[in-house]
RNA sequence: GUGCCCGUAGCUCAACCGGAUAGAGCAUCCGCCUUCUAAGCGGACGGUUGCAGGUUCGAGUCCUGCCGGGCACGCCA
């Protein structure tokens, strides 16, 4: 199954090695001059600069080389050395009809499939997810899904974040503000003389702390773990105290991690996002001392300052980077730490080619420590690591986006107020009555699901961008909302062709919106594929848009139920096959269009 | 201070190893429902791609400098 794009690559890289010019000259991408041609080579321009020819010489005798070419309609040069392709009708429709019965609709896989995880979504204990951690369970859940249908094999791990001196912070704080807990866990650090009642009561006080509890008093703790060393100390003693286990903390951080775990997974089958694992950082804990014990035995670490270190800077290093901080001077383990375990717990798990973290960009430096420091210790191999960055969602005053108030804004309460949009909009649209109460429920989630996810993806990754809700769900023009409605106007078009018991039939071409709407469906592949080449889900979410933009045109021009015969026959095919590939792309992209809208 | 990223239409964003006339959406204006969902379609308007140099037949894209913005720079994660 190959694309027209790589069909007439083919064609023209036989011509330019005819000529003697290496066949990379005859890459050929789509016209940039619509009303030119379909498909342009550029090679003869870089193939004259380097002999000294006349490129459009060059370029003159490529297209003698293509002459007879069934594929083509037509052959020009243009420009200073430009290679025009028209597609012949023929071979236009013939793709078409592959297309419409291939059950990749269009798509290909990889040659080699590799073993890939990606880790994403980055929820953490005692804090409700907030609109931070939207881009990275939309793009992880992207790129987990481009991938696995590339052909990869690939689980996806939320690694939650439940370890390491916020816990600390964070048991401290509790414990200041329940006297009566705080009796009850220092007897239960003492297992050996715990009573049944004690047990009970210690249950029965914790289930009163809530994740709201826990989101409230973790800030502050946190702030003034900043200015107070005292308290700052004794939470280092506490998060030590955990992570050996003493059981009244570590009990207590149980709960805090169930109460955590139940929102969040609120929030994330809330977003059509979910996980093959959900590993977190308290996981490999238990890794930790030997790992520090082999470290150490190849002599990578050192001390510094009181603290154990892997030096990491290379030569050629355009800056220092700093040392990965492996044991802290308190004597626990850092972030870093549980991320270099974490990498060692996955090779021994689950054996990745290829790790990828969808993490915000600001993490770059600590990442690229992280990895070097994988590599040297023999954990991964060079490359095999890599973080995929993403900007920050700011506000429409262009700074990191707050509410109101100025506080962070819930993951839950940003999807409800879409839903509410949703819900307005479908109201308005006279759905409210035609729809029973949980198929309306249902749509409005899709809609606003839909119009959060595109409006993240349909921007570059690496680019910060401006969240502006009214914008998203206003449902019109470049939206979510858009694609779905396109997706369902075609269902509609086609439940009517079934009720009518009209037949879809052969592909063939009687108008130019036709040609236009099967060179976009041949365009799948490329978009597909450079999508994964480049973990950069807007590319295929463009795609989407353009598949739906051109099929609108294609409506509007021509007729499909009220067209006859052959000609109606081919236009329901058309119509089948670009839902198909629509619903494909939106799956890709973590959406689901609704029968009706 | 050092390093990374960004600067494109009034606004929000695209632009496939450097290629023809830099594209969409929103906003504004004009047109299109007695044919399939008008959340739609067509058209108009809108640009010195931050500034100044350089490389090249050709630069939004590569190089240098400057201006402006964001971020990161070991004992939080």
């Amino acid at each position: 199954m190959t694309d027209l794009k790589h069909r007439l690559g083919d064609a023209l890289a036989a011509a330019f090695v005819a000529l003697d010019l290496p066949p990379e000259l005859g890459r050929v991408t789509p016209s940039d001059r619509p009303d030119l041609a379909d498909f342009q080579c550029n090679g003869a321009l870089p193939a004259a600069k380097k002999a000294g020819r006349n490129p459009r010489d060059i370029a003159t005798q490529i297209a003698e080389g293509l002459a007879g070419n069934p594929d083509l309609a037509s052959v020009e040069i243009a420009g200073p050395g430009f290679i025009n392709l028209r597609i012949s009708d023929a071979r236009l429709a013939q793709r078409a009809n592959e297309i419409a019965t291939d059950p990749r609709v269009g798509a290909d896989q990889v040659e080699a499939p590799r073993r890939v995880l990606i880790d994403y979504g980055g929820p953490n204990v005692a804090k409700p997810m907030h609109v931070g951690h939207l881009r990275s369970s939309i793009l992880g859940e992207s790129l987990k899904r481009i991938f696995r249908f590339r052909g990869d094999e690939v689980v996806g791990d939320a690694h939650f974040g439940d370890w390491g001196y916020q816990m600390g912070l964070l048991i401290g704080a509790v414990l200041d503000e329940n006297p009566g807990l705080s009796g009850l866990v220092e007897r239960l650090n003492s297992p050996e003389t715990e009573t049944v009642t004690e047990g009970e009561a210690f249950k029965a006080q914790a289930d009163t702390i809530t994740l709201a509890d826990l989101d409230r008093l973790y800030p502050a703790a946190a702030a003034r773990g900043k200015e107070d060393a005292d308290y700052r100390d004794r939470a280092r003693r506490l998060t030590v105290e955990l992570q050996a286990k003493r059981p009244g903390y570590y009990r207590l951080w149980q709960h805090f991690a169930r109460v955590t775990q139940v929102a969040l997974a609120r929030d994330f089958h809330a977003l059509g996002v979910d996980f093959d694992l959900w590993r977190g950082e308290s996981d490999v804990d238990g890794l930790i001392p030997d790992m520090v014990h082999d470290l150490d035995q190849r002599a990578l670490l050192m001390d510094d300052q009181g603290a154990r270190i892997i030096r990491v800077a290379r030569q050629g290093d355009k800056r220092e980077l700093p040392p990965l901080l492996v044991v802290s001077s308190a004597g626990s383990a850092m972030y870093g730490t549980t991320d270099l375990a974490t990498v060692l717990d996955r090779k021994q798990t689950f054996g990745p080619d290829l790790v990828l973290y969808a993490v915000d960009q600001r993490q770059a430096d600590h990442f690229e420590v992280v990895f070097r420091a994988a590599v040297l210790a023999g954990y991964a191999v060079e490359g095999s690591l890599e973080h995929i960055g993403f900007g920050t969602m700011n506000g429409t005053d262009g700074k990191p986006f707050k509410t109101r108030e100025g506080g962070v804004l819930k993951l839950n309460d940003l999807i409800e107020m879409t839903r509410t949009k949703a819900r307005e909009r479908l109201t308005e649209a006279g759905l409210g009555s035609e729809l029973a109460p949980e198929a309306f429920e249902q749509t409005a989630s899709q809609v606003a699901v839909a119009a959060l996810k595109f409006a993240d993806l349909s921007n570059y990754r690496g680019t910060s961008y401006v969240f502006d809700l009214d914008r998203f769900s206003s449902f019109e023009g470049k939206t979510g909302p858009y694609l779905l409605y396109q997706a369902v106007r075609v269902k509609s078009v086609l439940r009517r062709a079934t009720d009518q018991g009209l037949q879809a039939g052969p592909i063939q071409l009687t108008d130019p919106a036709e040609r236009e709407l099967i060179l976009l469906l041949d365009a799948f592949d490329s978009a597909l594929s450079e999508a994964y080449d480049k973990r950069a889900p807007n590319l295929l979410a463009e795609h989407a848009y353009k598949l739906a933009q051109t099929f609108s045109r294609f409506y509007a021009a021509c007729p499909i139920l009220p067209a006859e015969g052959a000609v109606r026959a081919s236009r329901l095919t058309l119509a089948q096959t670009t839902l198909k590939q629509l619903e494909l792309a939106l799956d890709l992209l973590g959406m689901h269009a609704p029968d009706r809208m």
